[in-house]
Formats: C-alpha cells, structure tokens, sequence
DNA sequence: GAGCACTGC
C-alpha cells in the first residue's frame, strides 16, 4: 500500500502518550490484527507465505512488526520493498512512529540517493530497486532474514527479477547450510494461483481490506469518442449530485487532459448557470506546485473535478473522490526488440488496471465508477497488465543477473519468462559492448562487471569506462547525468518560439550532448539559482535530479579508480566516448538528404526538437528512436565516419560507412 | 517542423 494508510492528520497532543496510546489502538483495529497470530504461525512453518490482501489492510505496515515482535528475524534484518520511494518513506516514518523510535534506527529506509538506516535497523524499508542493487554485492542477501516484497501485483521488472534472485538465495543458502531466508509476498488480489505456485506452493492467507463498496455503471453502448463521453458523464453528474462529491477522470496523456481542462472550464462558465467546478489537471511532467493543486480542499459548495493519466491509479491518491470516470484507456510504451524502436500508443487498459481505477471511488465512503465501455467490451479486455520483464530492452537486466553469477539468463526461474529473442537481443547488444564474451556460453568479461556497478543502461556505462581513454570523465559524466533524468528543458508549447531562441546561446553545432554540456555548465556557474533556470527554460526539478546522478556516478567511478579529468574545450574526445557506447545506433546521410541507420538501413530524421535539426551532418549517433508521425532520432552527435571503424572494426566490416 | 503513460537503481 502506499501513502493511503497513514491517517490525514496524526493528532500530535500535548501528551506525547497518549498519542502512541491512540496510535497502539489503531493498530489494534486494523482489519489485519486478528490474523496476526496465524501469520506468525505460517511464517514459522513454511519458508514462503503469500498474503493476498485489499487496501487499507494494514498489511504493509503491520505484518513487518508482527514477525519483528514474534522475533522471527533472528536478530538479522526484515527487508519490505516497495516500487515507490515516497511509499518506501512514508511508510517507514509511519511504523517508526508506531514503534516510539526516531528513523534510521530500529526502523529505516533505503532509497536511492538516501539511506536512514544504522546497524540497529532491523525494520528496512526499500525499493525493489535498491534491493536488487544490494543482490549484485551479495547475491545470498546474508543481512536479512525475511525478505517481503509488496505490492508484488504490480509486476515492476525490479519485482519480478527479485522473485528469482530471492527464491535462488533460499535455495542456496539451505544447500549451503547457511541461515534460512524467509519470503513473504504481499500482493492485491489478482493472480494468486500464480504466485503460490512459483513459490513452491506457498500457503495463502487471505485479508480483507476496508474498500466501501462501489456502484459500477458500464455504458450501454460502445463510445467511439471517450473524451466526449467523459464531458457528457461529468456533466450528468454534476447536475444531479450535490456539490462537494469529487469526480476523478482518467485520460492517457497531457495534451488530451489539458484540452479536456478547458472544455469543462468553457462549459462550466458559458453553458451552466453556477461555474461552481474546481478543474485540476494531473500528469506527471505537470510542474509540482501545480500538482499540489488537487490536494487543496475544494471550496464551500464547490466540485474538484480531477483529470488525470494513470499517475492517480497509484503513485498519487487524493481525498474526497466520490465519483470515477474511465475512460478505458491508457497511454502505453510500445517496444520493438528488433528494430529498437520505442511508440506510445493508447491502448485499452486490462481489468486488474480498471478495477484499481474503480477503488479510487471508495476510500472514504461508497462511491459510483462509470466505466465508458460496455460490459461485453470489459469482458475482452486482458486480466491483468503484461508484466514490465515481457516489453522492455533487458540489456540491463541481463547484464545485472550475470553479475550475480546467473549466466544461464534464458534459463532462469522467471515467474513468467521474457520472450528468449528479447534475452538473445540483449546478449548480442551486450556483446557489442564488450561487456560478455560468447564461448561455450555467454560469460561477463572484466569490463562487464565494472559496468554493472553503473545503475545506467549499459550503453551509458560504456561511456562512462572509455571516458579514461580519452581523459574526458568530467565532462562524460555531466552528459551521461543528463541523458538519465528526464529532459532538463522545459519548453511551455505557447512559449515555444521564445524558449528556443533565449536558449540559442547554449547550441552546439556538434549536437545535442554538447548542448547539454553547456547548459549544465552555465547551470553550475549560476550555483542553480531558480529565475536564471526559469529565464532560460531549463527545468529546475529535473536538473537538481541530474546533479545528483552526477554526484552518484562521480562516486562509483572514485571507488573504480577512474581518473576524473577534463579536456577543456574539445569535443572530439567526448564524442570519441560517445561513439563506444552507442556506434550500433548510428545513421548516415544520403545524397537525396534524408538519413538511413547504419544498423538495418532504416530510413529515419532529426527530430525537430534536436539542435541539429536543419543541419546536414554526414554521421550522427542517436539515443533514440521513436516512431510518431516519422521516424525520429532524438538526442544526436555529431561524429566521423572514421570513428565508427577505428571503434568496431567488426561491427562496420560489412556496413561501409563513407566507403 | 513536432509531441512528451508511469516507475526505478
């Protein structure tokens, strides 16, 4: 669970015990309390327990301390991951509170960039990630005792690695006669079969949760324009329904929601007497003072009315939702393990996704969902949601689990397999990089290892270690920072012509990472300040997030021995390292002006969003595919038909670039 | 001359 189970307002009292005395009598009403003597005792008996329960169970927070009161961690650690961070923090300070200790004591957290842990931590809550992280060090987990994945419905590919690479410790450190590890899977309701099965039949314990009830209306006939039908529904509602009941809207993506925003506002104001409707837009690339927006209490006889992509199905939860209208459909990331292509597509939602969109209408009370799609329609949709490890590049995933001496990938116990060409794709990708070598089978190379240390793609990572060959590592790991987070400009679409030339004095003509380069450059010799970030159109959240990428890679590469050194106003080094790392994904011009990649001769274009955009370089390098109304490359260099030979000889035998 | 679901190490 995330952030829903901490109350709205903790009543912080004079009388410090008489809080922790209310706090201990919350405890006791959870739904989950009265099953906390028969947990303990399957926990005792098997080694792996699924615990199916709903929201508002209780699970996340309590079943941790029940094992550490029952004194089932034997003095070693219980580990609890969460896909989120803010779920791994919250949560953490909420049990820390339970227990009357300060955090980072008995219980803390580890998320990336922040560890608030101490050796007295025996409560450690963390993301999936960081644990994984944790199994490339030391793949037997020997500092824990139990290990508890929740939220395990949701399928991250960090989950579903961590399923093998913890059920393989079980085993082995019972072979080694080592200290036994104890799983403990926590998860919603779908697919229970499934987990108890992958975990050697586990027993299930099941817990209810305190969802009110829920009214579902599903349209009598099929929508063929989904926005329109949610105007319509909203509408409907609002007309009927007294004011303070709040609807939430589910859209796939920003340009759809804002335009959304606007209608209601229009209709609002010209077609309704009253304009008594708060709208709130809500997208993740929404600047955060006005996603704060939706948690602000909706005025005296008013209506908030949120519209949102699937950012509020889980990541954020907001009080005071009565009504739910989905759409159905979602925005999601299409990937090509073949052509390395990437498209966002809106597609149907799955029911285990609908249904999650339905309980945000009863957290506080017996809400109405209407679904704009027939029942007949919801009947076809998908179970559940294909898990993340079957539609993504696994280069880095692969290159992880080989780190952890698993060197049989295709072969190793997923719960449910990725397909074996996206596990061949990546070898043969890792094997470009130098990072495995084929023998008998696949074995990682020195370099390999020294890559997987890096929490980057591998290509990056690549990057990173040929930086000493061309004593660039100052500047490799400013660009390889900003490559990583999320773009560092912030372009408003009505200001667009403005952002581009106020940022003209950043351009490079070798490219996009040089640009970067410069911008992160003048950032730094500004010390960050807001108004010149805001002057120029650089996102300040996103470059905050990049400077402490940079401080993090910094310190890997320390431990490594890398010598961090600058070559001063020279490019040709920098894109020297960037052509190790990404000469697989280069393109050529053509006489007749267009460019085909080097790789599979596909015909492709400079995104109009790159600085090279209008120029005509001969050779370029790209970070990206993605198919829209063309096929763009985004985030290009520059560089020399030589390069890419002198780099992969092999690679380029047959391929005769500029020959 | 164009389009940005959502997480995470």
């Amino acid at each position: 669970m995330t952030n829903d189970q901490i109350p709205k307002k903790m009543r912080l009292g004079s009388n410090e015990e008489d809080c922790y005395q209310r706090l201990q009598q919350q405890r006791r009403s959870l739904p989950i309390h009265p099953v906390r003597g028969r947990l303990i005792h399957e926990v005792q008996r098997h080694n792996s327990v699924i615990v199916i329960g709903e929201t508002g169970s209780g699970k996340t927070t309590q079943i941790p301390q029940y094992l550490y009161e029952a004194g089932l961690h034997r003095n070693a650690v219980i580990a609890v991951t969460q896909p989120r961070r803010v779920a791994a923090i919250t949560i953490s300070k909420r049990v820390a509170q339970e227990k009357k200790t300060e955090l980072g004591h008995l219980v803390g957290y580890c998320v990336r960039f922040e560890d608030v842990t101490s050796d007295s931590t025996k409560l450690k809550y963390m993301t999936d990630g960081m644990l994984l992280r944790e199994a490339i060090l030391d793949p037997l987990l020997k500092r824990y005792s139990i290990v508890i994945l929740d939220e395990a419905h949701e399928r991250t590919i960090h989950t579903d690695v961590l399923f093998g690479v913890v059920k393989a410790a079980q085993r082995q450190r019972a072979e080694q006669g080592l200290k036994q590890i104890k799983i403990v899977v926590m998860s919603a309701t779908m697919d229970v079969d499934h987990f108890s099965k992958y975990f050697n039949n586990a027993p299930v314990l099941y817990l209810e949760g305190r969802q009110y009830p829920i009214q579902v209306y599903y349209s009598v006939e099929p929508q063929t324009d989904y926005l329109f039908a949610s105007l319509v529904t909203l509408f409907q509602i609002h007309k009927k329904e007294p004011a303070q009941k709040d609807v939430l809207i589910f859209l796939t993506g920003q340009e759809e929601i804002e335009s959304a925003v606007k209608s209601i506002r229009d209709i609002a104001r010209e077609v309704m007497r009253a304009p008594n409707i708060v709208v709130c837009p809500l997208y993740s690339s929404l600047p955060s003072f006005s996603q704060l927006r939706v948690f602000q209490p909706t005025p005296e006889g008013c209506r908030k009315v949120v519209v949102a992509t699937n950012i509020a199905e889980t990541s954020v939860t907001i009080q005071g939702i009565k009504f739910v209208i989905d759409s159905g459909m979602v925005k999601a990331k299409v990937y090509n393990p073949n052509s390395g292509l990437d498209l966002l597509k809106v597609v149907r939602v799955a029911k285990d996704q609908a249904l999650q969109r339905t309980g945000r209408a009863g957290r506080e009370s017996p809400g109405i969902c209407y679904r704009l799609y027939t029942e007949n329609e919801f009947e076809t949709f998908s179970n559940t949601t294909v898990p993340e490890i079957q539609r993504c590049n696994l280069a880095s995933v692969v290159l992880q689990l080989m780190a952890m001496h698993i060197t049989d990938v295709a072969g190793f116990d997923f719960m449910d397999k990725p397909s074996p060409e996206a596990v061949k794709k990546a070898l043969e990708q890792l094997e470009l990089l130098s990072a495995v070598e084929k023998g008998e089978r696949y074995k990682l190379t020195p370099l390999g290892r020294q890559m997987a240390a890096f929490p980057l793609d591998p290509r990056l990572s690549k990057v990173i270690l040929t930086a000493k060959d061309f004593h660039c590592l100052e500047e490799i790991l400013t660009i390889v920072s900003v490559l990583s987070v999320d773009s560092v400009l912030y372009t408003p679409p009505n200001k667009r012509e403005h952002a581009m030339a106020v940022r003209q004095k950043f351009i490079s003509s070798d490219g996009d990472h040089i640009t970067f380069l410069n911008i992160y450059r003048a950032y730094k010799s500004v010390n960050g300040n807001k108004q010149w970030c805001n002057e120029n159109f650089i996102d300040v959240r996103n470059m905050k997030t990049a400077q402490e990428v940079r401080r993090q890679l910094k310190e890997i590469c320390e431990r490594q021995e890398l010598p961090i050194q600058s070559c001063g106003r020279d490019t040709v080094p920098i894109r020297k390292c960037l052509t190790a790392g990404y000469f697989m994904s280069a393109a050529e011009l053509q006489r007749e002006g267009e460019y085909v990649t080097l790789s599979t001769r596909k015909v492709v274009s400079i995104h109009p969003s790159s600085v090279l955009f209008r120029c005509r370089p001969g050779y370029v390098l790209y970070n990206e595919l993605t198919q829209t109304s063309k096929c763009y490359m985004r985030d290009l260099c520059v560089v020399d038909a030589d390069w890419l030979y002198e780099t992969a000889p092999n690679y380029f035998r047959n391929k005769k670039p500029g020959r």
